[in-house]
DNA sequence: TGTGAATTTAATGTCAGACATTTAAAGTCC
DNA sequence: GGACTTTAAATGTCTGACATTAAATTCACA
Protein backbone atom coordinates (compact mmCIF):
# COMPACT_ATOMS: atom_id res chain seq x y z
CA UNK A 1 0.00 0.00 0.00
CA UNK A 2 3.15 2.30 0.06
CA UNK A 3 3.12 3.44 -3.99
CA UNK A 4 3.77 6.60 -4.33
CA UNK A 5 4.90 7.47 -7.77
CA UNK A 6 6.87 10.50 -7.98
CA UNK A 7 4.44 12.35 -9.66
CA UNK A 8 4.99 15.84 -7.81
CA UNK A 9 0.89 16.67 -7.66
CA UNK A 10 -1.60 16.29 -4.31
CA UNK A 11 0.66 13.84 -2.57
CA UNK A 12 -2.54 13.96 -0.17
CA UNK A 13 -4.73 12.68 -2.40
CA UNK A 14 -2.56 9.85 -3.57
CA UNK A 15 -2.14 8.93 0.39
CA UNK A 16 -5.80 9.09 0.78
CA UNK A 17 -6.82 7.02 -1.72
CA UNK A 18 -3.25 4.78 -1.24
CA UNK A 19 -5.25 3.91 2.41
CA UNK A 20 -8.60 3.63 1.08
CA UNK A 21 -8.10 0.87 -1.23
CA UNK A 22 -6.13 -0.66 1.70
CA UNK A 23 -9.53 -0.30 3.68
CA UNK A 24 -12.14 -1.33 0.65
CA UNK A 25 -9.94 -4.31 -0.27
CA UNK A 26 -9.77 -5.39 3.27
CA UNK A 27 -6.20 -4.91 4.17
CA UNK A 28 -7.25 -3.33 6.71
CA UNK A 29 -10.22 -4.01 8.76
CA UNK A 30 -12.30 -2.37 10.96
CA UNK A 31 -11.05 -0.83 14.57
CA UNK A 32 -7.81 -1.91 13.08
CA UNK A 33 -5.10 0.79 13.93
CA UNK A 34 -3.15 2.65 11.35
CA UNK A 35 0.20 3.01 12.04
CA UNK A 36 0.98 6.67 13.50
CA UNK A 37 1.10 10.15 11.67
CA UNK A 38 4.53 9.95 11.79
CA UNK A 39 5.52 6.41 11.09
CA UNK A 40 3.10 7.05 7.47
CA UNK A 41 4.89 10.17 7.09
CA UNK A 42 8.13 7.82 7.11
CA UNK A 43 7.22 5.55 4.92
CA UNK A 44 5.48 7.62 2.23
CA UNK A 45 8.56 9.42 2.21
CA UNK A 46 6.55 12.77 3.18
CA UNK A 47 6.03 15.01 5.45
CA UNK A 48 3.60 14.97 8.65
CA UNK A 49 1.19 17.54 7.63
CA UNK A 50 0.68 15.88 4.04
CA UNK A 51 -0.39 13.21 5.94
CA UNK A 52 -2.67 14.78 8.09
CA UNK A 53 -4.33 16.06 5.07
CA UNK A 54 -4.97 12.83 3.89
CA UNK A 55 -6.20 11.62 6.99
CA UNK A 56 -8.31 14.34 7.01
CA UNK A 57 -10.08 13.43 3.45
CA UNK A 58 -10.76 10.00 5.05
CA UNK A 59 -12.30 11.27 8.08
CA UNK A 60 -14.87 13.72 5.85
CA UNK A 61 -15.85 10.24 4.79
CA UNK A 62 -16.00 8.56 7.98
CA UNK A 63 -13.67 5.62 6.98
CA UNK A 64 -11.14 6.38 10.09
CA UNK A 65 -11.58 7.91 13.11
CA UNK A 66 -8.71 9.57 15.90
CA UNK A 67 -8.38 9.33 18.78
CA UNK A 68 -5.90 11.47 20.86
CA UNK A 69 -3.74 10.69 23.86
CA UNK A 70 -0.87 7.58 24.13
CA UNK A 71 -2.98 4.67 23.07
CA UNK A 72 -4.46 7.17 20.27
CA UNK A 73 -4.36 7.24 16.48
CA UNK A 74 -6.09 6.68 13.41
CA UNK A 75 -8.30 3.93 13.54
CA UNK A 76 -10.68 1.98 10.69
CA UNK A 77 -13.85 3.44 11.42
CA UNK A 78 -17.21 0.85 10.64
CA UNK A 79 -19.60 3.06 8.80
CA UNK A 80 -21.78 2.99 11.02
CA UNK A 81 -26.31 3.63 9.04
CA UNK A 82 -26.91 6.60 10.87
CA UNK A 83 -23.33 8.11 9.10
CA UNK A 84 -23.94 6.96 5.79
CA UNK A 85 -27.71 8.29 6.12
CA UNK A 86 -26.38 11.69 6.71
CA UNK A 87 -23.84 11.42 3.79
CA UNK A 88 -26.56 10.26 1.79
CA UNK A 89 -28.96 12.72 2.70
CA UNK A 90 -26.23 15.83 2.18
CA UNK A 91 -24.91 14.52 -0.93
CA UNK A 92 -28.64 13.63 -2.77
CA UNK A 93 -29.77 17.62 -1.33
CA UNK A 94 -26.47 19.22 -2.54
CA UNK A 95 -27.08 17.24 -6.02
CA UNK A 96 -30.80 18.39 -6.30
CA UNK A 97 -30.00 22.07 -5.61
CA UNK A 98 -26.78 22.66 -7.76
CA UNK A 99 -28.01 20.82 -10.67
CA UNK A 100 -31.20 22.02 -12.08
CA UNK A 101 -32.96 18.93 -11.50
CA UNK A 102 -36.84 19.83 -11.77
CA UNK A 103 -39.39 19.57 -9.46
CA UNK A 104 -41.24 16.61 -11.84
CA UNK A 105 -37.95 14.36 -11.99
CA UNK A 106 -36.97 14.62 -7.94
CA UNK A 107 -40.36 13.93 -7.37
CA UNK A 108 -41.50 11.29 -10.00
CA UNK A 109 -38.05 9.34 -8.51
CA UNK A 110 -39.13 9.81 -5.38
CA UNK A 111 -42.51 8.08 -5.36
CA UNK A 112 -40.98 5.33 -7.53
CA UNK A 113 -38.62 4.34 -4.94
CA UNK A 114 -41.14 4.88 -1.93
CA UNK A 115 -43.43 2.71 -3.79
CA UNK A 116 -40.82 0.57 -4.14
CA UNK A 117 -41.30 -0.41 -0.45
CA UNK A 118 -44.89 -0.24 0.01
CA UNK A 119 -45.46 -4.33 -0.61
CA UNK A 120 -43.01 -4.80 1.79
CA UNK A 121 -43.88 -2.36 4.31
CA UNK A 122 -46.94 -3.58 4.20
CA UNK A 123 -46.34 -7.03 4.76
CA UNK A 124 -43.67 -5.97 7.68
CA UNK A 125 -44.72 -2.74 9.67
CA UNK A 126 -45.33 -3.04 13.17
CA UNK A 127 -47.79 -1.33 15.32
CA UNK A 128 -45.27 1.49 15.93
CA UNK A 129 -44.59 2.35 12.71
CA UNK A 130 -48.39 2.45 11.96
CA UNK A 131 -48.80 5.08 15.07
CA UNK A 132 -46.33 7.53 14.11
CA UNK A 133 -47.99 7.81 10.73
CA UNK A 134 -51.35 8.02 12.77
CA UNK A 135 -49.43 10.46 14.73
CA UNK A 136 -48.27 12.66 11.79
CA UNK A 137 -51.59 12.35 10.20
CA UNK A 138 -53.16 14.29 13.29
CA UNK A 139 -50.23 16.59 13.23
CA UNK A 140 -50.56 17.39 9.70
CA UNK A 141 -54.18 18.24 10.33
CA UNK A 142 -53.66 20.65 12.94
CA UNK A 143 -54.48 24.28 11.90
CA UNK A 144 -52.13 26.76 12.48
CA UNK A 145 -49.04 24.64 11.44
CA UNK A 146 -46.19 26.34 9.69
CA UNK A 147 -45.59 24.94 5.83
CA UNK A 148 -42.38 24.23 7.18
CA UNK A 149 -43.48 22.17 10.00
CA UNK A 150 -46.41 20.39 8.00
CA UNK A 151 -43.21 19.57 4.71
CA UNK A 152 -41.09 18.35 7.87
CA UNK A 153 -44.00 16.06 9.60
CA UNK A 154 -44.54 14.89 5.76
CA UNK A 155 -41.09 13.51 5.83
CA UNK A 156 -41.79 11.94 9.08
CA UNK A 157 -44.54 10.18 7.84
CA UNK A 158 -42.83 8.97 5.07
CA UNK A 159 -39.94 7.74 7.01
CA UNK A 160 -42.37 5.95 9.14
CA UNK A 161 -43.82 3.76 5.88
CA UNK A 162 -40.34 2.90 4.40
CA UNK A 163 -39.07 1.86 7.50
CA UNK A 164 -41.56 -0.62 8.15
CA UNK A 165 -40.25 -2.49 5.31
CA UNK A 166 -38.10 -3.32 8.41
CA UNK A 167 -34.82 -3.69 5.94
CA UNK A 168 -32.14 -1.70 6.47
CA UNK A 169 -30.32 -1.19 3.22
CA UNK A 170 -34.04 -0.04 1.91
CA UNK A 171 -34.11 2.63 4.41
CA UNK A 172 -30.88 3.93 3.86
CA UNK A 173 -31.45 4.61 -0.02
CA UNK A 174 -34.82 5.82 0.50
CA UNK A 175 -33.19 8.49 3.00
CA UNK A 176 -31.61 10.43 0.36
CA UNK A 177 -34.54 10.32 -1.65
CA UNK A 178 -37.43 11.39 0.93
CA UNK A 179 -35.31 13.97 3.11
CA UNK A 180 -33.28 15.75 -0.39
CA UNK A 181 -37.24 16.93 -1.14
CA UNK A 182 -37.64 18.59 1.49
CA UNK A 183 -36.16 21.70 0.19
CA UNK A 184 -38.08 21.72 -2.76
CA UNK A 185 -41.52 20.86 -0.88
CA UNK A 186 -40.75 23.90 1.23
CA UNK A 187 -40.62 26.17 -1.67
CA UNK A 188 -44.36 25.12 -2.21
CA UNK A 189 -47.29 26.95 -0.11
CA UNK A 190 -49.60 25.17 1.12
CA UNK A 191 -53.39 25.72 1.22
CA UNK A 192 -55.42 24.35 3.62
CA UNK A 193 -57.19 22.78 0.80
CA UNK A 194 -53.85 21.44 -0.32
CA UNK A 195 -53.29 20.03 2.78
CA UNK A 196 -56.73 18.47 3.42
CA UNK A 197 -56.15 16.57 0.87
CA UNK A 198 -52.63 15.35 1.66
CA UNK A 199 -54.06 14.47 4.62
CA UNK A 200 -56.83 12.23 3.40
CA UNK A 201 -54.66 10.56 0.74
CA UNK A 202 -51.97 9.93 4.13
CA UNK A 203 -54.97 8.42 5.60
CA UNK A 204 -55.57 6.35 2.87
CA UNK A 205 -52.14 4.83 2.99
CA UNK A 206 -51.81 4.57 6.22
CA UNK A 207 -55.53 2.56 6.11
CA UNK A 208 -54.09 0.36 3.63
CA UNK A 209 -50.71 -0.46 5.75
CA UNK A 210 -53.30 -1.21 8.60
CA UNK A 211 -54.63 -3.63 6.65
CA UNK A 212 -51.68 -5.09 5.41
CA UNK A 213 -52.80 -4.21 1.70
CA UNK A 214 -49.98 -3.57 -0.52
CA UNK A 215 -51.21 -2.95 -3.75
CA UNK A 216 -53.58 -0.39 -1.84
CA UNK A 217 -50.42 1.15 -0.30
CA UNK A 218 -48.98 1.39 -3.75
CA UNK A 219 -52.16 3.56 -4.90
CA UNK A 220 -52.11 5.26 -2.07
CA UNK A 221 -48.74 6.58 -2.89
CA UNK A 222 -49.54 7.05 -6.42
CA UNK A 223 -52.29 8.94 -6.14
CA UNK A 224 -50.11 11.33 -3.83
CA UNK A 225 -47.54 11.61 -6.51
CA UNK A 226 -50.14 12.70 -8.56
CA UNK A 227 -51.19 15.49 -6.41
CA UNK A 228 -48.36 16.64 -5.58
CA UNK A 229 -47.29 16.85 -8.88
CA UNK A 230 -50.15 18.84 -10.02
CA UNK A 231 -50.16 20.95 -7.09
CA UNK A 232 -46.77 21.77 -7.81
CA UNK A 233 -46.82 22.57 -11.27
CA UNK A 234 -50.01 25.19 -10.40
CA UNK A 235 -47.20 26.82 -7.94
CA UNK A 236 -44.44 27.37 -10.94
CA UNK A 237 -47.26 28.32 -13.44
CA UNK A 238 -48.41 31.18 -10.61
CA UNK A 239 -45.03 32.27 -9.92
CA UNK A 240 -43.64 32.34 -13.39
CA UNK A 241 -47.34 34.25 -14.19
CA UNK A 242 -46.49 36.48 -11.89
CA UNK A 243 -42.83 37.62 -12.60
CA UNK A 244 -42.07 36.62 -16.15
CA UNK A 245 -38.27 37.24 -16.94
CA UNK A 246 -37.23 36.51 -13.95
CA UNK A 247 -36.03 32.72 -14.56
CA UNK A 248 -35.28 31.34 -10.81
CA UNK A 249 -38.42 30.43 -9.45
CA UNK A 250 -36.13 28.73 -6.55
CA UNK A 251 -32.57 27.95 -6.39
CA UNK A 252 -33.23 24.53 -6.83
CA UNK A 253 -32.99 24.94 -11.06
CA UNK A 254 -36.47 24.90 -11.86
CA UNK A 255 -37.98 24.06 -15.36
CA UNK A 256 -35.34 24.09 -17.63
CA UNK B 1 -19.86 32.36 8.70
CA UNK B 2 -17.04 33.08 10.87
CA UNK B 3 -18.60 31.72 14.34
CA UNK B 4 -15.97 29.77 15.84
CA UNK B 5 -16.68 29.08 19.17
CA UNK B 6 -13.21 29.07 21.50
CA UNK B 7 -14.13 24.88 22.31
CA UNK B 8 -10.62 23.80 21.03
CA UNK B 9 -11.56 20.66 20.06
CA UNK B 10 -11.22 19.83 16.22
CA UNK B 11 -11.00 23.03 14.85
CA UNK B 12 -10.41 21.78 11.39
CA UNK B 13 -13.83 20.01 11.49
CA UNK B 14 -15.59 23.38 12.70
CA UNK B 15 -14.33 25.25 10.02
CA UNK B 16 -15.25 22.77 7.37
CA UNK B 17 -18.37 22.68 8.65
CA UNK B 18 -19.05 26.40 8.92
CA UNK B 19 -17.72 26.70 5.16
CA UNK B 20 -20.18 23.77 4.03
CA UNK B 21 -23.03 25.25 5.88
CA UNK B 22 -22.46 28.54 3.98
CA UNK B 23 -22.93 26.11 0.49
CA UNK B 24 -25.32 24.50 1.35
CA UNK B 25 -26.94 27.39 2.89
CA UNK B 26 -26.50 29.01 -0.08
CA UNK B 27 -24.26 32.13 1.00
CA UNK B 28 -21.81 30.38 -1.15
CA UNK B 29 -22.65 29.58 -4.60
CA UNK B 30 -21.17 27.18 -7.39
CA UNK B 31 -17.54 28.58 -9.08
CA UNK B 32 -17.74 31.58 -6.60
CA UNK B 33 -14.18 31.47 -5.04
CA UNK B 34 -13.83 31.23 -1.59
CA UNK B 35 -10.76 33.62 0.25
CA UNK B 36 -7.50 32.46 0.15
CA UNK B 37 -6.29 29.77 2.96
CA UNK B 38 -3.90 33.26 4.33
CA UNK B 39 -7.78 35.06 4.71
CA UNK B 40 -9.37 32.39 5.56
CA UNK B 41 -6.74 31.46 8.38
CA UNK B 42 -7.16 35.17 9.37
CA UNK B 43 -10.79 35.34 9.57
CA UNK B 44 -10.80 32.20 12.00
CA UNK B 45 -8.25 33.03 13.56
CA UNK B 46 -6.50 29.58 12.77
CA UNK B 47 -3.19 28.75 11.21
CA UNK B 48 -2.66 27.81 7.64
CA UNK B 49 -2.32 23.98 8.11
CA UNK B 50 -5.69 24.62 10.03
CA UNK B 51 -7.48 25.78 7.39
CA UNK B 52 -5.85 23.67 4.71
CA UNK B 53 -7.20 20.00 6.76
CA UNK B 54 -10.47 21.98 6.67
CA UNK B 55 -10.62 22.27 3.09
CA UNK B 56 -9.02 18.84 2.24
CA UNK B 57 -12.27 17.36 4.20
CA UNK B 58 -14.71 19.68 1.70
CA UNK B 59 -12.33 18.24 -1.43
CA UNK B 60 -12.82 14.81 -0.40
CA UNK B 61 -16.53 15.45 -0.61
CA UNK B 62 -16.28 17.04 -3.50
CA UNK B 63 -17.65 20.47 -2.25
CA UNK B 64 -14.68 22.40 -3.67
CA UNK B 65 -12.07 22.20 -6.07
CA UNK B 66 -8.69 24.18 -5.89
CA UNK B 67 -6.38 25.36 -8.24
CA UNK B 68 -3.17 26.60 -8.19
CA UNK B 69 -1.44 29.44 -9.40
CA UNK B 70 -2.06 33.24 -9.67
CA UNK B 71 -5.71 33.35 -9.73
CA UNK B 72 -5.87 29.83 -8.34
CA UNK B 73 -7.71 29.09 -4.64
CA UNK B 74 -10.57 26.95 -3.59
CA UNK B 75 -13.84 27.16 -5.59
CA UNK B 76 -17.34 25.85 -4.33
CA UNK B 77 -17.68 23.04 -7.17
CA UNK B 78 -20.47 21.69 -8.73
CA UNK B 79 -21.60 18.08 -7.65
CA UNK B 80 -21.77 16.35 -10.74
CA UNK B 81 -24.09 13.10 -11.13
CA UNK B 82 -20.86 11.38 -12.05
CA UNK B 83 -19.13 12.39 -9.12
CA UNK B 84 -22.80 11.90 -6.66
CA UNK B 85 -22.29 8.41 -8.76
CA UNK B 86 -19.01 7.38 -6.84
CA UNK B 87 -19.86 9.16 -3.68
CA UNK B 88 -22.73 6.54 -3.31
CA UNK B 89 -21.12 3.60 -4.73
CA UNK B 90 -18.18 3.66 -1.91
CA UNK B 91 -20.65 4.72 0.78
CA UNK B 92 -22.87 1.84 0.01
CA UNK B 93 -20.56 -0.52 -0.69
CA UNK B 94 -18.33 0.48 2.34
CA UNK B 95 -21.46 0.17 4.81
CA UNK B 96 -22.80 -3.44 3.07
CA UNK B 97 -19.21 -4.71 3.55
CA UNK B 98 -18.73 -3.46 7.25
CA UNK B 99 -22.51 -4.04 8.64
CA UNK B 100 -22.80 -7.59 7.85
CA UNK B 101 -25.63 -7.17 5.90
CA UNK B 102 -27.19 -10.78 5.00
CA UNK B 103 -26.91 -11.52 1.52
CA UNK B 104 -30.88 -11.81 1.65
CA UNK B 105 -31.62 -8.18 2.86
CA UNK B 106 -29.02 -6.75 0.50
CA UNK B 107 -30.46 -8.88 -2.40
CA UNK B 108 -34.14 -7.30 -1.40
CA UNK B 109 -33.91 -4.57 -1.54
CA UNK B 110 -31.82 -4.36 -4.80
CA UNK B 111 -34.56 -5.77 -6.75
CA UNK B 112 -37.08 -3.68 -4.83
CA UNK B 113 -35.63 -0.74 -6.05
CA UNK B 114 -34.87 -1.64 -9.16
CA UNK B 115 -38.85 -2.71 -9.83
CA UNK B 116 -39.60 1.00 -8.99
CA UNK B 117 -38.27 1.98 -12.33
CA UNK B 118 -39.15 -0.84 -14.57
CA UNK B 119 -42.39 1.12 -15.11
CA UNK B 120 -40.59 3.85 -16.28
CA UNK B 121 -37.75 2.34 -18.27
CA UNK B 122 -40.68 -0.06 -20.03
CA UNK B 123 -42.05 3.18 -21.18
CA UNK B 124 -39.00 5.74 -21.83
CA UNK B 125 -35.93 3.23 -22.69
CA UNK B 126 -34.21 4.05 -26.27
CA UNK B 127 -33.21 1.17 -28.64
CA UNK B 128 -29.88 2.10 -27.32
CA UNK B 129 -30.86 0.31 -24.07
CA UNK B 130 -32.59 -2.15 -25.30
CA UNK B 131 -29.55 -2.67 -27.62
CA UNK B 132 -27.00 -2.63 -24.61
CA UNK B 133 -29.63 -5.25 -22.64
CA UNK B 134 -28.88 -7.96 -25.96
CA UNK B 135 -25.35 -7.15 -25.93
CA UNK B 136 -24.84 -8.07 -22.46
CA UNK B 137 -26.91 -11.18 -23.04
CA UNK B 138 -25.38 -12.26 -25.18
CA UNK B 139 -21.83 -11.97 -23.33
CA UNK B 140 -23.08 -13.87 -20.37
CA UNK B 141 -24.07 -16.49 -22.48
CA UNK B 142 -20.71 -17.22 -23.56
CA UNK B 143 -18.64 -20.26 -21.89
CA UNK B 144 -15.50 -19.05 -21.38
CA UNK B 145 -16.55 -15.98 -19.05
CA UNK B 146 -15.20 -16.05 -15.87
CA UNK B 147 -17.39 -15.50 -12.31
CA UNK B 148 -16.27 -11.83 -12.37
CA UNK B 149 -16.66 -10.73 -15.60
CA UNK B 150 -20.73 -12.59 -15.77
CA UNK B 151 -20.93 -10.25 -12.83
CA UNK B 152 -19.82 -7.56 -14.28
CA UNK B 153 -21.99 -7.67 -17.05
CA UNK B 154 -25.15 -8.61 -14.80
CA UNK B 155 -24.50 -5.38 -13.16
CA UNK B 156 -24.09 -3.20 -16.67
CA UNK B 157 -27.38 -5.13 -18.08
CA UNK B 158 -29.02 -3.72 -15.05
CA UNK B 159 -27.70 -0.12 -15.50
CA UNK B 160 -28.94 -0.39 -18.82
CA UNK B 161 -32.21 -1.04 -17.55
CA UNK B 162 -32.32 1.62 -14.85
CA UNK B 163 -31.18 4.36 -17.33
CA UNK B 164 -33.64 3.25 -19.60
CA UNK B 165 -35.72 5.15 -17.07
CA UNK B 166 -34.84 8.27 -18.02
CA UNK B 167 -34.49 9.89 -14.74
CA UNK B 168 -31.05 10.74 -13.48
CA UNK B 169 -31.81 11.28 -9.82
CA UNK B 170 -33.27 7.37 -10.08
CA UNK B 171 -29.89 6.36 -11.62
CA UNK B 172 -28.03 8.13 -9.00
CA UNK B 173 -29.90 6.37 -6.45
CA UNK B 174 -29.81 2.89 -7.62
CA UNK B 175 -26.11 3.70 -8.49
CA UNK B 176 -25.08 2.32 -4.92
CA UNK B 177 -27.45 0.00 -4.60
CA UNK B 178 -26.52 -1.67 -7.89
CA UNK B 179 -23.10 -1.54 -7.95
CA UNK B 180 -22.63 -2.42 -3.94
CA UNK B 181 -23.96 -5.76 -4.76
CA UNK B 182 -21.34 -6.93 -6.57
CA UNK B 183 -18.91 -7.95 -4.29
CA UNK B 184 -21.29 -10.09 -2.80
CA UNK B 185 -22.71 -11.14 -6.15
CA UNK B 186 -18.47 -11.98 -6.28
CA UNK B 187 -18.83 -14.68 -3.95
CA UNK B 188 -20.90 -16.85 -5.37
CA UNK B 189 -19.47 -19.48 -8.12
CA UNK B 190 -22.01 -19.96 -10.97
CA UNK B 191 -22.64 -23.26 -12.83
CA UNK B 192 -23.07 -23.49 -16.27
CA UNK B 193 -26.95 -24.16 -15.27
CA UNK B 194 -27.39 -21.07 -12.59
CA UNK B 195 -25.93 -18.66 -15.73
CA UNK B 196 -28.45 -20.22 -18.35
CA UNK B 197 -31.19 -19.95 -16.31
CA UNK B 198 -30.13 -16.32 -15.37
CA UNK B 199 -29.45 -15.30 -19.10
CA UNK B 200 -33.03 -16.76 -19.64
CA UNK B 201 -34.35 -14.58 -17.28
CA UNK B 202 -32.51 -11.28 -18.25
CA UNK B 203 -34.04 -12.26 -21.94
CA UNK B 204 -37.27 -11.95 -20.33
CA UNK B 205 -36.75 -8.75 -19.20
CA UNK B 206 -35.37 -7.77 -22.35
CA UNK B 207 -38.06 -8.95 -24.38
CA UNK B 208 -40.62 -7.32 -22.15
CA UNK B 209 -38.78 -4.51 -22.48
CA UNK B 210 -38.68 -4.19 -26.29
CA UNK B 211 -42.68 -4.58 -25.36
CA UNK B 212 -43.08 -2.10 -23.24
CA UNK B 213 -44.55 -4.16 -20.95
CA UNK B 214 -43.76 -2.86 -17.34
CA UNK B 215 -45.95 -5.40 -15.59
CA UNK B 216 -43.94 -8.26 -17.64
CA UNK B 217 -40.96 -6.23 -16.74
CA UNK B 218 -41.36 -6.29 -12.96
CA UNK B 219 -42.81 -9.47 -12.68
CA UNK B 220 -38.90 -10.86 -14.67
CA UNK B 221 -37.00 -8.66 -11.67
CA UNK B 222 -39.31 -10.84 -9.10
CA UNK B 223 -38.91 -13.72 -10.88
CA UNK B 224 -34.57 -13.03 -11.13
CA UNK B 225 -34.91 -12.25 -7.63
CA UNK B 226 -36.38 -14.77 -6.39
CA UNK B 227 -33.61 -16.98 -8.76
CA UNK B 228 -30.67 -15.38 -7.17
CA UNK B 229 -32.05 -15.99 -3.23
CA UNK B 230 -32.60 -19.42 -4.02
CA UNK B 231 -28.79 -19.44 -5.52
CA UNK B 232 -27.39 -18.11 -2.92
CA UNK B 233 -29.01 -19.86 -0.35
CA UNK B 234 -27.77 -22.91 -1.99
CA UNK B 235 -24.63 -21.93 -1.79
CA UNK B 236 -24.47 -20.29 1.31
CA UNK B 237 -25.43 -23.80 2.61
CA UNK B 238 -22.62 -26.04 0.81
CA UNK B 239 -20.27 -23.56 2.20
CA UNK B 240 -21.34 -23.62 5.97
CA UNK B 241 -22.04 -27.50 5.37
CA UNK B 242 -18.30 -27.60 4.52
CA UNK B 243 -17.23 -25.78 7.22
CA UNK B 244 -19.18 -25.59 10.44
CA UNK B 245 -18.07 -23.17 12.73
CA UNK B 246 -17.24 -20.17 10.74
CA UNK B 247 -20.36 -18.00 11.25
CA UNK B 248 -19.99 -15.44 8.60
CA UNK B 249 -22.52 -16.79 5.83
CA UNK B 250 -23.04 -13.26 5.40
CA UNK B 251 -20.38 -10.58 6.17
CA UNK B 252 -18.83 -10.65 3.46
CA UNK B 253 -15.99 -9.57 4.98
CA UNK B 254 -12.68 -10.10 3.31
CA UNK B 255 -12.75 -13.73 4.53
CA UNK B 256 -9.71 -13.98 7.07
C1' DT C 1 2.77 50.06 -32.75
C1' DG C 2 2.18 45.19 -32.12
C1' DT C 3 3.82 40.82 -30.59
C1' DG C 4 6.34 37.47 -28.12
C1' DA C 5 9.40 36.43 -24.39
C1' DA C 6 10.80 37.39 -19.72
C1' DT C 7 9.44 38.86 -15.20
C1' DT C 8 6.44 39.51 -11.45
C1' DT C 9 2.97 38.03 -8.41
C1' DA C 10 -0.36 35.56 -5.88
C1' DA C 11 -1.92 31.50 -4.79
C1' DT C 12 -1.62 26.49 -3.45
C1' DG C 13 1.55 22.48 -2.19
C1' DT C 14 5.07 20.91 0.79
C1' DC C 15 8.42 20.78 4.40
C1' DA C 16 10.80 21.17 9.08
C1' DG C 17 10.58 21.87 13.75
C1' DA C 18 8.38 23.10 17.75
C1' DC C 19 4.86 23.39 21.37
C1' DA C 20 0.16 22.22 23.40
C1' DT C 21 -3.10 18.84 24.76
C1' DT C 22 -4.96 14.55 25.70
C1' DT C 23 -5.02 9.97 27.43
C1' DA C 24 -3.54 5.64 29.09
C1' DA C 25 -0.10 3.21 31.36
C1' DA C 26 3.75 2.89 34.44
C1' DG C 27 5.56 4.24 38.68
C1' DT C 28 5.37 5.92 43.59
C1' DC C 29 3.87 6.96 48.09
C1' DC C 30 0.99 6.15 52.02
C1' DG D 1 -3.23 -2.61 47.87
C1' DG D 2 -5.29 1.63 46.47
C1' DA D 3 -5.00 6.41 45.25
C1' DC D 4 -2.08 9.72 43.38
C1' DT D 5 1.75 11.33 40.37
C1' DT D 6 4.67 10.96 36.62
C1' DT D 7 5.74 9.65 32.06
C1' DA D 8 5.25 8.68 27.32
C1' DA D 9 3.04 8.52 22.99
C1' DA D 10 -0.02 10.19 20.13
C1' DT D 11 -2.88 13.82 17.84
C1' DG D 12 -3.84 18.97 17.40
C1' DT D 13 -1.91 23.31 16.36
C1' DC D 14 1.38 27.00 15.27
C1' DT D 15 5.29 29.47 12.96
C1' DG D 16 8.05 30.23 9.16
C1' DA D 17 9.94 28.99 5.16
C1' DC D 18 10.55 27.26 0.41
C1' DA D 19 8.75 25.02 -4.02
C1' DT D 20 5.56 25.07 -7.71
C1' DT D 21 2.14 26.71 -10.62
C1' DA D 22 -0.21 29.77 -13.70
C1' DA D 23 -2.00 34.12 -14.81
C1' DA D 24 -0.96 38.99 -15.31
C1' DT D 25 2.27 42.33 -16.33
C1' DT D 26 6.32 44.34 -18.25
C1' DC D 27 9.57 45.03 -21.64
C1' DA D 28 12.49 44.41 -25.56
C1' DC D 29 12.50 44.14 -30.40
C1' DA D 30 10.89 43.99 -35.02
Amino acid sequence: MKIDPSNPADLSAQIATAIRDAIVGGRLIVDQRLPSEAELAEQFEVSRPTVREALKRLAAQSLIRTQRGATGGAFVNRLSFPDAYDQQITTSTLLLSMNAVSFETACEARYALERACAPLSAKRRTADHLATMRAEIHRQAQPGLTDEAFCASDVAFHRALVDGAANPVLSYQLAGAVEAMQPLMNMITFTARDRARIVALHEDIANAAEERDGMAVTAGLSALEAETQELAQSVFAARSARSTGKNEASGLGPEK
